[in-house]
DNA sequence: AATGGTATGTTGGTATACCATATGGTCACA
DNA sequence: TGTGACCATATGGTATACCAACATACCATT
């Protein structure tokens, strides 16, 4: 609160590039199903389809192809990253590991003005949830994590989690998409968010893993079935 | 061993483009110090270092910059990150979540031929140490992690930690050059190699939190002092 | 039908041109 | 002396054209 101070008349100099704006709509066809796994990434064609030039292309694509969400077979160019149950076990462990960290740290650390974001975030969750409308959805998920991770000051692990969601951001949405056989959704994060509140890190670790594994297996089932 | 049968007398198409071999030249460059935290990097000035065109040099930076070693700021360009002890404990924090976790299942599933190879790499690794090598020393210590998390089936595990070194890789040499205070290298490892040939999960587990718990205390003396 | 050549498409690599912006300096003027 | 206008330079961002290598599909010859 008192750096804000300095950055507060800073002139909100956002220049957003042709090639950020390039990776997010790019990374979004991906994540939303546009593009499927597998399926190659013309450059030329991308071009036509964002509008923009190559050299924006290519440079978007370097950058998702570190992200991991597009491979470059070698003489065949760049296509977007399939996703075997193997590859997706790995990221919910992973996801397991660094969400419970961070929600413990979160619950030692948590004050009210956390608690009051978490809460909002919560409810914003549950009102997408009843409204049956996946993207708030995707979205009041999200944010919800955001705010554990930012405010147990776990920045990298955040970055880190965001980078795995977007790989399987497909079964992202087909598990949240697919939680009406259980209440599970909402109710996983309203108890995280409940331990939290009540800055019992144990409790809000074991509720991430709850949550999680419950997602991992839905996704499991799905990418067996589909195959 | 049955398929090298089939790729014997396949020709070694190594096809490794300008652009990856910017990459690897400017990732080692900046691990190894040849640019310095902060230090700006000119695009045509890199065009003449590396003596390739700006197209190469801007893709490879577009892949480092994912990679979190390069950030690019608004209208001054790409210059190397920054690393201070808040960023570098979380990722000592995030290494020793997935390094306790791959030593852990490492240690569950190892059979012989996972224990010879890091036997080998832990003799390596000490012989390196004796011969105060430090670029051995640094290749050995990653060959040793390498076997542990590939063995347990943490593919992307690795990749994440292997991102992650390079944004530490100073931290990193020099803390493996100051362990003269200690014998702490080695004998941590040793003990790592141990557990495991030991198929003993917890031990592993708790002998790769404690090396780390050193280094990062050794990181943080070295970062702190030096600001 | 098998073989070998050919055509096309895609990519990687490069060079170059143009524009916008930031920076720093110079110079005229108050 | 200080101030503001102005310009030159450096740099990044973008677009475009070109060529070579390669893969694939197709076609012709035997």
């Amino acid at each position: 609160m008192d750096q804000t101070h300095d950055t507060d008349l800073r002139i909100d100099h956002s220049p957003t590039t042709l090639r950020e704006l390039a990776v997010d709509r790019l990374r979004q066809a991906i994540i939303s199903g546009r593009f499927s796994g597998g399926e190659r990434l013309v450059e030329r064609t991308l071009c036509d389809q964002l509008g923009v030039s190559r050299s924006v292309v290519r440079e978007a694509i370097r950058y998702l192809e570190a992200e991991g969400l597009v491979e470059t077979l070698a003489r065949s160019g760049p296509m977007v990253a399939k996703l075997d149950w193997a590859r997706a076990r790995q990221v919910y462990d992973i996801r397991g590991l660094l969400e419970a960290e961070a929600a413990s740290a979160c619950a030692r650390l948590a004050d009210d003005g956390v608690k009051a974001r978490l809460h909002a975030a919560l409810r914003t969750l549950e009102a997408a949830f009843t409204d049956a409308d996946p993207s708030r959805l995707y979205h009041a998920t999200t944010k919800f994590y955001e705010v554990i991770f930012t405010s147990a000051g776990h920045d990298i692990a955040w970055e880190i989690v965001q980078r795995l969601n977007s790989r399987i951001s497909r079964l992202r949405a087909l598990t949240l998409a697919t939680t009406d056989r259980r209440v599970s959704g909402p109710a996983h994060m309203a108890r995280i968010c409940e331990a939290i509140c009540n800055n019992d890190a144990p409790a809000a670790a074991k509720a991430v893993r709850v949550h999680l594994a419950d997602a991992a297996e839905i996704a499991r089932m799905l990418l067996e079935k589909e195959t």
